[in-house]
DNA sequence: GTTAGGG
DNA sequence: CCCTAAC
């Protein structure tokens, strides 16, 4: 189902495509956002822009992943939140030049599917509709500081990026050219096309929308996105209409007085130009990428995104659990929840450098000791408890930087960069599963690093036809860069841990067993050839780039397992004797490579013992350096 | 930060 | 796979 789901993503983008290509000969370019729960969008990591490039391209090979379950639970729990009219965030793809067509991957879709009269009435392709599910209670007492983000940095084309429902009024004014698109969807349609005209009216003259009662409210979301909403979050609707007819994501949710389609905020913070008549591409320039930190008063957010990742997922696997959350539950129960499972910490700026710095460590190849993973899981749950947050959130600036995605530069805030270790274990899993195909660079490492390049490749197509957890290596080829595979590796080994932690001794549990794969143990191998023993984080970095959640100690470990099986299994009392016979999941190391394991292994200690020699005759170690013989301190 | 080695 | 001493 959850690949129907995909499947049927992918057909919405080609109905996308089709649409392009009959209104304009612009090539489609899509961009993707996140839409944060109050609205906000969010520049997607570029992991997140890869990761979901390889979802669509991966999609008919999707059931054959050997694990569908994490397939599974990432649609579940990374989208389910969408499922909902009160879903926090969900992915949208805009068209840069400035057509507007989100798309959400999954879970919109299913919302069509499953309630084709709800929200996304006439969004010709699943324009998020990002419903604030969290009560606005909460962002003001969590500091849910949502830096406004909008992408501004492309500043040499016009094609900067729409964000946001924003675009979506701007639709209004391209509804008919929108309503023909949905005609023309080849995408599970989104039926339900609203017929009846919005009252515009509701936004002539002056109005104070505290005033407007929700259905009045409602109706105003109507005029101003061309589109119903059952949101009765009177809030929420408040701030989306506002966002609605400034633009900009940096409304605030009460005090706004709409005058002729102006929003004039009772505290004069700025009086935003409405999208009424302005050509699109001063809409666009609108949208020009700022993450501004909201002044005192504002009742949103932090950055620390990753708040709300924990959250999510709590979320989402309460939905799986079948608890109904609704979009007036209080968050107490929410906080409750977590509060007694995890700690919270106020998210300061030296936590966001901190993260930020491990982003960097891991573009870098580095990996950061499970302690330092476990301090950032405890950061991360003790934000999510400290009722100060918004104390800080309020009067500190945040540093941004300047960031790529999609081809866009754009200022990313260091928190939106945070919430590559949001958990998502789900996405992450079916990653970890399924890692992607090389990069070439790797791959010519690999390939040139053994003496035996053809059989070392050889072994590697073999392979997958006999080893089923193999099955699903060779399948993501898409290109991606070795740093970006770090990133999102690192990612994944960051949320395997902090999101695996149930309460163990120091509230981590411990790392998903992933099994080791024949060309795994391939790559091993052939690293210890190259490298020899001891060299792990160098195997790490050139043989297991797209195996990143082998830590130099995981090669080390399955090095020194390797070498005592090769020194059991090819002994001549256990000849040909399986010793784990018993269990037949389990994948026996072949003959093969045990005896060359052995080879390596009475190779380096014949190096070792030569180096001891010399070093003992007290000698010059040059020797001792030609084969990798680190190993004697 | 990496490696080695015990658990 | 975890932990930690040693480097």
């Amino acid at each position: 189902m959850e690949v129907d789901t995909l499947q049927d993503a992918q057909e919405t983008k080609n109905g996308g495509n089709d649409f392009k290509e009959n209104g304009s000969l612009d090539p489609v370019v899509y961009q993707l956002v996140r839409v944060e729960g109050d609205g906000t969008l969010v520049p997607p990591t570029e992991d997140e822009v890869l990761q979901i490039e390889q979802f669509l391209d991966d999609k008919v090979d999707l059931p054959s992943i050997d694990d569908v379950g994490n397939v599974e639970d990432f649609f579940t729990n990374d989208c389910m939140l969408l499922k909902e009219p009160d879903f926090e965030e969900g992915y949208s793809e805009l068209e840069t030049n400035g057509e507007i067509h989100t798309q959400q991957f999954d879970a919109d879709l299913e919302v069509d599917r499953l309630k084709p009269s709800v929200d996304s009435l006439d969004i010709p392709s699943k324009c998020t509709v990002d419903h604030d599910h969290k009560p606005d209670k909460l962002n003001t007492e969590q500091g849910d500081n949502n830096i406004v983000h909008q992408d501004n940095a492309s500043t040499e084309t016009p094609k900067s990026t729409v964000l946001n429902d924003s675009c979506s009024a701007e639709k209004e004014k391209t509804d008919a050219c929108s309503r023909s698109v949905n005609n023309s969807s080849t995408g599970p349609s989104v039926s339900g096309v609203t017929s009846s005209v919005p009252d515009f009216s509701i936004l002539r003259g002056e109005v104070c929308l505290d005033n407007l009662t929700i259905r009045e409210l409602q109706e105003a979301f109507r005029a101003t996105f061309g589109r119903e909403t059952t949101v009765k979050d009177k809030l929420w609707l408040k701030r989306r209409i506002t966002m609605g007819l400034t633009n900009s994501c940096d409304v605030q949710s009460s005090g706004c007085v709409v005058k002729d389609y102006k929003i004039v905020c009772k505290d004069a913070k700025h009086e935003l130009p409405t999208i009424e008549g302005i050509p699109k591409a001063e809409v666009e320039a609108t949208s020009l990428v700022r993450y501004q930190v909201l002044g005192p008063g504002n009742e949103r957010d932090t950055p620390s995104c990753s708040y709300y990742r924990s959250e999510d997922q709590q979320r989402s696997s309460n939905r799986l659990k079948g608890v109904s959350t609704d979009n007036d539950e209080s968050e107490g129960t929410l906080q409750d929840e977590q509060g007694a499972a995890k700690r919270l910490r106020k998210p300061t700026k030296r936590y966001i450098e901190e993260l930020s710095d491990t982003e960097t460590l891991g573009s870098t190849g580095k990996l950061s000791s499970p302690g330092k993973m476990a301090a950032h899981g405890e950061v991360l749950l003790r934000q999510r408890v400290t009722p100060l947050q918004e104390v800080d959130s309020l009067s500190i600036t945040y540093p941004t930087r300047k960031d790529t995605f999609g081809g866009f530069s754009v200022h990313v805030p260091y928190a939106s960069r945070m919430r590559r270790g949001r958990p998502r274990r789900n996405f992450i899993s079916f990653l970890d599963d399924d890692p992607p195909v090389e990069c070439p660079e790797v791959q010519m490492a690999v390939e040139t690093m053994s003496g035996k390049d053809g059989e070392h490749v050889n072994h590697k197509n073999t392979e997958k036809k006999g080893g089923h957890i193999e099955t699903a290596e060779k399948k993501g080829g898409h290109i991606e860069t070795a740093d970006n595979k770090e990133i999102h590796s690192i990612e994944a080994d960051d949320i395997c841990r902090s999101d695996a932690k149930t309460k163990t001794k120091r509230g981590f549990k411990r790392k998903h067993h992933r099994a080791w794969t024949l060309s795994e143990v391939l790559k091993l191998v052939d690293g210890v050839a190259q490298f020899g023993p001891g060299k792990w984080s160098e195997i790490r970095r050139l043989s297991f780039a797209s195996y990143s959640y082998r830590t130099s100690v995981d090669l080390k470990d399955k090095w020194r397992n390797l070498i005592r099986a090769s020194q059991t299994q090819l002994s001549p009392e256990n000849d040909g004797v399986c010793p784990r016979k018993s269990n037949p999941s389990i994948i026996p190391v072949p003959p093969a490579i045990l005896l060359r394991v052995k080879e390596l292994a009475e190779l380096q200690s014949q190096a070792g013992n030569l180096a001891a020699a010399i070093k003992f005759s007290g000698q010059s170690s040059k020797v001792a350096q030609g084969r990798g013989s680190s190993g004697f301190l």
